[in-house]
DNA sequence: TGTACATCAGTGAACGCGCGTTCACTGATGTAC
DNA sequence: TGTACATCAGTGAACGCGCGTTCACTGATGTAC
């Protein structure tokens, strides 16, 4: 069976990346072992070796390719008006409780900001590094701090809205920080 | 040396919630031991089924023990002017670099709430108990809503300040923090 | 109040288990002639 | 283009380690007479 040519491991370090994306998300860095993602990935974890030195580096890797998923339609958006319609979108979906339930493919930051803040370095730097991209998504044609503030908001708004147990809780919550991102929008100072 | 009294049992079982309410918020759930909590409290492991019946119970435990420490001036204040003041005060540490850096003495919420809401059940509920009493204590005078919106732009800022590794980094954030909570204070709907 | 005895807080060794990581091995891939 | 050989992606057993939890034990505490 072994080896795989070239173009096979370019697809297996992505599924990789992927499942961990996925995983890490969900339960947590501590909570999912190598073996996890890499049995989600459809290999054994012997081979986890070939493609990232540690634990730690795919946590900081996998986390990375998280945000470049969830930033592609903001960065990559043609013109303004595409990218304030986008931005909108981005908004009223990070504040809706399918983003409460599915942290898997959710915000990065949201589901691993604690976990990245008390592990590695190099996790960390990753995290400040999603931070600044993605508050500056959020701030375009206002100040960055309106757009720190929009993220830590919103951020905030689903971190609490992931500890109701019903989802009448969770909308509560949610109505909250829609009304509080309108505030942040419409009547930030200058 | 055993056994010890009732009343130094009783010390022993609130050394125990004390330290791990402290190393919790500090390391995280998942990468603290029983040990750990248990040699912080001056005992040694064996001994700790005697104060809980499991790993996750004392997490729910502490976690209260935590959010009850915190808001112990808040809502024991005596007279409204009392409460408006240690609220106001609340507020501007909350958003200071001193509670970025010191988890351990910090917002529960701040620290461990994505543990809880992935954690088990029993501490999953205490997590929105918290999220209850704190956003009640923040809106008195004001809408329920308002009170949740504060938390969750609080807890947010301090969760992406913990995120910078220079002091300036924090800084910033934390400004962006405070300048949308003034919007929620002052120009709320209503 | 004094005595006999059951209780149980705390100790430290031991349990099974899963973790991150290493390693000898396999055999298709990529390369050099 | 064909052949000989080094490379290395992936496998699965094995490593040492620390985890949550259990247990036999100790001896002071609390209780019943």
């Amino acid at each position: 069976m072994p080896r795989m040519s070239e173009a096979e491991k370019r697809k297996s370090h992505n599924r990789i990346l992927e499942e961990a994306a996925r995983i890490f998300r969900e339960r947590g860095v501590e909570t999912t072992s190598v073996s996890d993602v890499m049995q989600a990935a459809g290999l054994t974890h012997g081979g986890f070796y070939r493609h990232f030195r540690s634990k730690d580096e795919l946590v900081a890797a996998a986390f990375k390719a998280a945000v470049d998923d969830v930033l592609a339609d903001l960065e990559n958006a043609a013109s303004d008006e595409e990218k304030a319609d986008t931005r909108k979108a981005y908004i009223e979906t990070y504040l809706s409780p399918c983003h409460v339930d599915n942290r898997g493919e959710g915000c990065p930051l949201a589901a691993l900001a604690g976990d990245l803040s008390r592990g590695a370095p190099d996790a960390k730097r990753e995290g400040y590094d999603a931070l600044e991209r993605v508050s500056q998504q959020l701030s375009e044609g206002g100040e960055p701090a309106q757009g720190v503030a929009l993220l830590a908001l919103m951020l905030g708004t689903v971190t609490l809205a992931r500890l109701a147990d019903t989802d009448g809780g969770a909308q509560t919550v949610l109505d909250a920080g829609r009304t509080g991102v309108g505030l942040l929008q419409n009547d930030w100072p200058e």
